[in-house]
DNA sequence: CGGCGAGGCCCCGGTCCCTTT
DNA sequence: CAAAGGGACCGGGGCCTCGCC
């Protein structure tokens, strides 16, 4: 009750001056000192630092990064129910602190628009942006691009401007049908993307890759899209087609979970009687269906160059695109074509 | 290039105080057109609205918290991998924009521990931290509630001073129960969350609800946890099992997942041969084993009770907490018990 | 007298109270 | 009294100065 004033009690947190007061110091001490740079004695940083911890002391970011020139923030939007997002933010976390960078981290789910979650990543005054699949169109993209420097992930991005890091989607769906070829299927079908990002590519890449085995009359792309539901009625309506394939690469994991749940539900062994590859090697990958043959786009390094991009773009460098080769992770949901397959 | 000193082309965004100049008002005025709040005439306010419009001027908001006396600021954190902790946190973005607060999210993954989430919100000075499933110990919640109020979402706290919003875990596994009876089953298993928060709870609900039913003789309950694989390991000893159970509660719904899955491998049909509820109707429930039969524990409501308790922290409320009811929502993985089960 | 430890002071970008026309 | 301006201030950071051994 020394202070006159009726603040709730308990409420304010000590800052600087509180600390500098209870220590007998200055506060430019005091921050010299919970900076740890030189300038202080020993005895003197241990004593104000003692002083601190004992009063909880926490430094204000918002204040720091106020008064210094650069914020050292970057901003990230993910979407809350993919869970690749979920990958490539943890390890955003690790590759923006190993350069010394804090991330700002904004959602965007069927109640939240993009547009919301930049808008505050804005706010936030973050140096950079990072947007994890966005779904924006080229015109907002620009715009958005105009106000701070941007770099997509998992998107490629044709505007100009605009960084991106994204895996060979093309190449990748080719090194799943490359591995299926050289297991003796013959009979191929990808389930797409529908409009999702990246499904384009994914087609393309499938449409090549049967090409370049000689495959095209026997090939199927059938229309699914980005989640199990979409994948499961995909499944379904392979099985009432005359010519049942041998094998399907699905746009992503999680159609890949919806087209795996409904063979099995339907007593279509796998991969006996057909194989199944998915996309992304997200958690779901190595989840129920324990060991889902995929292609990884391996997170980790995506999150790394990522960062790395994002950075280069605020030092001054050239807007660039960053393709990462995915790879093939065989698990169990691939294997030999059947005899009957081998026949044809 | 009216400034001599070399600062990055383009880098720097407007504040007031360039709007304030460009527009020949000051920057009081700018401030107040703004905030929307009396005090500008309407030509003027237009005309600085407009100015600000054409530099793309977007306030910072942390200057702007820095100098308000509260901070309007809310601190989450929630685990990237539970799909539940999504749907919280997008219903928390609501909840808090509704009473006029800002949410700052911060992440919990295996390479990111509690303790360095939780941090990262001090330093963003939240005035209030709600907790999504913390797995922190009494000790560690008491310590932290001395720096800042805490709220814990699905997870009860015996720790003084903190509140906490949860589900009543023990009755909705005993609505589980009381529905899966009502079916005519007789045999009942909880997979169990082993050390997972609420774990208890269920655990103590399922042995109280087939105590009520006089089925404690035939009940069992085995070791699980919170995931997909916890979930098919459980089942696959079940079916290895002297008396297959014909009933299965399960810890949550990812576990239910696991067992579903093991179950559909294993040509066990459901319901037909033995029924499965989940917990937590998170996405999983109407995912890829579409329409699972769970007890919800509407992440909406929990959200809007979140916030309310959390505000009501922050105006010297005392700690509190809420419970809410759970309810069964009776999908497709739940049906009648089999003719043989009856007999017994 | 040189160098290190420490303090004074303004600044960052808004907000808000008070004063002026 | 309504509209607009002036200036202190929130919590730290960084530059410059000063005292002292």
């Amino acid at each position: 009750m020394t202070q006159p004033g009726g603040r709730r009690a308990g409420t304010a947190r000590p800052t600087l001056a509180d600390v500098a007061r209870e220590a007998g110091v200055s506060t430019a001490l005091v921050s010299i000192v919970m900076r740890g740079v030189p300038g202080a004695s020993d005895a003197t940083r241990a004593r104000v630092q003692a002083v601190a911890d004992g009063m909880g002391y926490v430094r204000d970011e918002r204040a720091r990064k106020l008064r210094q020139s650069s914020s050292r923030l970057i901003g990230v939007t993910f979407d809350l129910q993919q869970a690749f997002h979920g990958d490539l933010v943890e390890h955003l976390y690790g590759a923006a602190a190993a350069r010394g960078y804090d991330l700002a981290i904004s959602a965007v789910a069927p109640t939240r628009d993009e547009d919301v979650a930049i808008q505050a990543l804005l706010r936030e005054r973050c140096e950079v942006a990072v947007l994890l699949g966005s779904a924006l169109d080229d015109a907002v993209l620009a715009s958005t691009a105009q106000r701070v420097p941007l770099l997509l992930v998992a998107r490629r991005s044709e505007v100009d401007g605009v960084s991106s890091v994204h895996s060979d989607d093309a190449g990748g769906v080719g090194l799943a049908v490359d591995h299926l070829v050289s297991l003796g299927h013959r009979r191929l079908v990808h389930v797409d993307g529908a409009d999702a990002p990246g499904a384009d590519d994914r087609r393309r890449g499938f449409a090549l890759a049967v090409e370049r085995h000689g495959l095209t009359s026997q090939a199927q792309i059938v229309p699914g899209g980005p989640t199990e539901h979409d994948g499961s009625r995909a499944a379904e309506a392979l099985l009432y087609a005359p010519a049942r394939p041998s094998a399907v690469v699905a746009f992503n994991d999680r159609c890949a979970a919806g087209v795996l749940d409904l063979l099995v539900r339907r007593q279509v062994d796998v991969p006996g009687d057909v194989s199944v590859v998915g996309y992304d090697d997200s958690r779901l990958a190595v989840g129920p269906h324990a060991q889902m043959s995929t292609i990884s786009q391996n997170a980790a390094e995506m999150a790394e160059a990522a960062i790395d991009g994002a950075l280069d773009l605020l030092d001054g460098g050239d807007p660039r695109e960053v393709v990462l080769a995915p790879h093939l992770v065989a698990r169990s949901t691939s294997g030999p074509a059947s005899g009957t397959e081998l026949l044809d």
